[in-house]
DNA sequence: TTCCCGATTGTA
DNA sequence: ACAATCGGGAAC
């Protein structure tokens, strides 16, 4: 089961409270979706704005695609594909509320502080062991899954993207508090 | 082929 | 507040 993806503004929001769980060898890893952002093709922040790429490819697939960027060097950095194929848009995962394999994010992590196992794009993907030959595949053909929230969730607020210099004006970041 | 910089994080 | 660190994309 996925969330509505038929356009990352609407997807990242869907995606908010939606339990991300990585089965693994080590155990099940994982934890409630709680920040997002929003990228269009028709927006200069996006990988896409300037036509496909070797790299952003997997961003014109369908719906239910991942698309992981290398980023700074040292980060790796998940995104959920939206919208139709030959549309470069995605929803970019920036934080969690861990749920699962607390233990493990903390190894993978190399810390205990439980704020600071999940709290970014790099984070996340570490914590969760997401390896990035996951780029290109599609979610329900990988070891993730995405579970619908079990309760409502509250009220969606929504800001300015983080780390970007173009398009600083679209309020594409979404959070919610658990 | 070269150069520049980024959808960040950890540490001081 | 700031250094670490390297692949991709655009330009030459």
């Amino acid at each position: 089961m996925l969330p509505d993806l038929s356009n990352s503004v609407d997807g990242a929001k869907n995606l908010l409270g939606w339990e991300l769980v990585h089965h693994t060898p080590a155990g099940d890893i994982g934890g409630i979706i709680i920040e997002t952002e929003a990228y269009r093709q028709d927006d200069e922040a996006s990988h896409t704005f300037r036509g496909p790429t070797k790299r952003t490819m997997p961003m014109f697939d369908e719906a239910g695609t991942l698309y992981m960027y290398f980023i700074y060097g040292m980060h790796w950095c998940l995104n959920i594909v939206t919208g139709q194929e030959g549309h470069g848009e995605a929803v970019l995962l920036r934080a969690l509320k861990p749920t699962h394999g607390i233990e493990l994010m903390q190894q993978y992590r190399k810390t205990t502080d439980i704020k600071r196992l999940t709290n970014g794009p790099g984070s996340l993907v570490q914590a969760l062991a997401i390896p990035p030959t996951y780029s290109g595949q599609k979610l329900i053909h990988t070891k993730l899954e995405l579970i619908p929230p079990a309760k409502p969730i509250g009220e969606i607020e929504s800001t300015k993207r983080i780390g970007i210099k173009k398009a600083t004006d679209k309020p594409w970041r979404f959070t919610i508090e658990l």
